[in-house]
DNA sequence: ATTATTTAATTCGATATCGAACTAATGGAG
DNA sequence: CTCCATTAGTTCGATATCGAATTAAATAAT
C-alpha cells in the first residue's frame, strides 16, 4: 500500500497506539491527576524511598524541566514533598505523601475496569510477545541520545 | 522484576519509545516544521488531492481542534491553502501549495541520516516482525473508541 | 587556591493535545 | 415546513513537552 521505509511505519503504529492508549488512561483518572502525574506516584510506591528530579527525570526519560513542571502540580495538590538535599546543596529531595499513595490507589481501582476491558479485546499473550522486541527498540533509541 | 499487568508494561514501552522517536525526528527537521505538521504535509503528497480538516483529524487519530491548531500554522507558513466548500456551508477544502511540498521533501532529506543511523542499530526486520502486531493492537483499541 | 567545566533546578516561550463550550450549517422527524 | 439532533470548524483554558537560557553549587584542572 504504501512503500515508506520500514522504520515510518513501524514508528506510525507506537504513534498512533501511544496516543489511543494515553486518551483512553487519562479519560479514567480522578479529576485532576493526569497520566504523568499518576506515572510519579505510581513509581513511589512501586521502588520506594525518595528521589532527586533529576532522577525521575531520567527515570521518564524526559528533561529536566519537564519533571520541575510535572512535581510542581503534585506539590500543589499536595501528593508530594520536597525538601533541600542536605548532601548537596542544588538538589531536592521528592518523597510522596499518604494523600499521594491514597490517590495512586484510587488511580489504580479507576483503571482496573479499562484494564479488564483491554483484556478481553487484547490477549495478554499477544501483548507479551511483543514486549522483548520494543524493548530492544527502546534500549537502542535510549543509548542513541544525545552523546 | 515487576508485577505490573502485561498491559502495563506494553504500554510503558510504547510510550518511551513514542517520546524518544519523536524527539529524535523533530530535532532533524528543518525549523518551524514539528512533526505533526510533517505529518499533515507528507500526507498530503503520499495520497494526493484535497481534504477536509474533519478527515485529516480522523486520519491522525487527534480531535479536529488539534487539527484546528495544525493547519493553522501551515496555512500561516503557506505550506496548505484553505477554502470554504461550495458543496457544504460548515466544511473547508484544505490543500497542499507547492512550498508544503518543497517543504516535505526538504524535510524528508533531513531525516534521510537519522533513518540511515537507526537502521545500522535496528535491523529492518526486527521492525517489521513487530508490526502486525502492534497494527492488531492499534485496531483494537481505535474500535474501542468513543462508541 | 583559582578557574573552568559540569550538574541541579528553574524560568520562559513555543507547540501539541485534550475537553468544554460556542456558532453555523446540514439533515431528518413529525 | 418546522424543530431538533448532528456535524464542521473554532475559541478558550489546562497540561505536557521541548529547547534555550539562567542561577547556584559541586567538581575537575591547572
Amino acid at each position: 500500500m504504501t512503500n515508506d521505509p520500514i522504520a515510518f511505519e513501524f514508528f506510525n503504529e507506537i504513534g498512533i497506539i501511544e496516543q489511543l492508549a494515553r486518551n483512553r488512561f487519562e479519560r479514567v483518572l480522578p479529576a485532576g491527576v493526569t497520566l504523568p502525574q499518576f506515572n510519579v506516584l505510581n513509581h513511589f510506591v512501586r521502588l520506594g524511598g525518595e528521589r532527586s528530579p533529576a532522577g525521575l527525570a531520567n527515570a521518564f526519560e524526559v528533561t529536566r524541566q519537564t519533571m520541575t513542571n510535572t512535581l510542581q502540580r503534585l506539590e500543589a495538590a499536595g501528593l508530594v514533598t520536597s525538601r533541600p538535599d542536605p548532601a548537596d546543596g542544588r538538589a531536592k529531595i521528592i518523597a510522596i505523601t499518604d494523600a499521594g499513595r491514597a490517590m495512586r490507589q484510587r488511580c489504580l481501582e479507576a483503571q482496573a475496569p479499562l484494564l479488564a476491558e483491554l483484556g478481553d479485546r487484547l490477549p495478554e499473550i499477544e501483548l507479551a510477545a511483543l514486549i522483548p522486541g520494543l524493548r530492544q527498540v527502546r534500549i537502542v533509541l535510549d543509548r542513541a541520545r544525545d552523546p
